[in-house]
DNA sequence: TTGGAAAGTCAACAAGGCTGACATAAAATC
DNA sequence: GATTTTATGTCAGCCTTGTTGACTTTCCAA
């Protein structure tokens, strides 16, 4: 058998021998990993007087400009009314443009101003340097193992607004 | 120059090249990801009345019985009256077990009485399936580096905690 | 012995989820 | 052309889970 750094054995079969304990130790990384990733990020939101809510907004719109609210709803997972109220603030205080679809009037189409790709980049700049300096000390291989981890982790239902998005290396 | 799956480049030095692309892909992979990992116990929780907070609590008296409440909100990190009031809906419904410490009577032991075991057990047999899954998925050397990539990402005060809970594989 | 620190509780508030009901406009269908 | 469906927005009200502030009890140390 084939000894890990996790501590899991390969079968002669390549079947992984898992027990509990290392899949609780996954989940426990799971968890406190999860804190850290959004710790810089909350930090800079309390000053501008915003919530994780409205960080994902930011990050989904300044992903895809132009998208829909609908398909925006599907990317995160939650109602038009929670939605919404996020929006309507952005909105409000000019970090969001919702412009009427030309092709069907029906649709808004979502975009940043000038001043939410400001803060979209502050954001995402502190949460980079997180995300940088962790890859860096984990290694090229490791990397490609989280994210095959965490692909394989996801419902299939996300995992399809996942591959939606631009590919890496794209920009 | 090599090339890992994830796109990532190692140069001569052993120093990543890593694009605002791939590092954004890695930020969503993690959100999309936490979303499946919360999912099956968000479902049976909602069964019981219970939120993700009750969860927690429950994970990690299992983890550690005997613990203290203070030690709880470390680990946490929430108020006391955040913790105290989920705490409080758990010990009313017999699932968690407040003992007055007998050194200092300020304390409060907790302990999971068999009705707590049953629900942790429940909860984290789902969670555990979805993780094996993805581990299996993945295979040992990606779960090597998911483990490596996570642990760099938490915050110094939290990884004291992460090491401190009994180590993969005693059990 | 007294003052401060630690543990826990109560009250009140905010963010951000949720459901349900309803309005409007546009598109699609019959 | 009339009807139905779709996309969006809004109001009202609820729940969970965070927050701060004020207070009690207990312990310990100066």
């Amino acid at each position: 058998m084939t000894n890990s750094a996790s501590g899991a054995l390969l079968s002669g079969e390549g079947r992984l021998f898992l027990t509990d304990e290392q899949l609780r130790k996954g989940i426990e990384a799971m968890f406190f990993a999860y804190r850290g990733f959004t710790a810089d990020p909350d930090r800079i939101l309390q000053k501008y007087g915003y919530g994780r809510a409205h960080h994902r907004a930011l990050h989904f719109v300044h992903r895809s400009p132009g998208t829909t609210v609908n398909n925006l709803l599907g990317i995160l997972g939650v109602t038009k009314q929670s939605l919404n109220r996020v929006l309507r603030t952005l909105i409000d205080d000019g970090l969001v443009e919702s412009r009427i679809g030309s092709r069907d009037k029906r649709e808004r189409h979502l975009y940043l101003t000038e001043r939410g790709e400001a803060l979209e980049r502050e954001l995402s700049d502190a949460q980079r340097v997180r995300m940088r300096t962790a890859y860096r000390a984990a290694g090229p291989e490791a990397v490609a193992g989280f994210r095959k981890v965490l692909e394989a982790m996801m419902a299939p239902e996300l995992k399809r607004h996942y591959n939606t998005l631009r590919e890496a290396g794209h920009e």
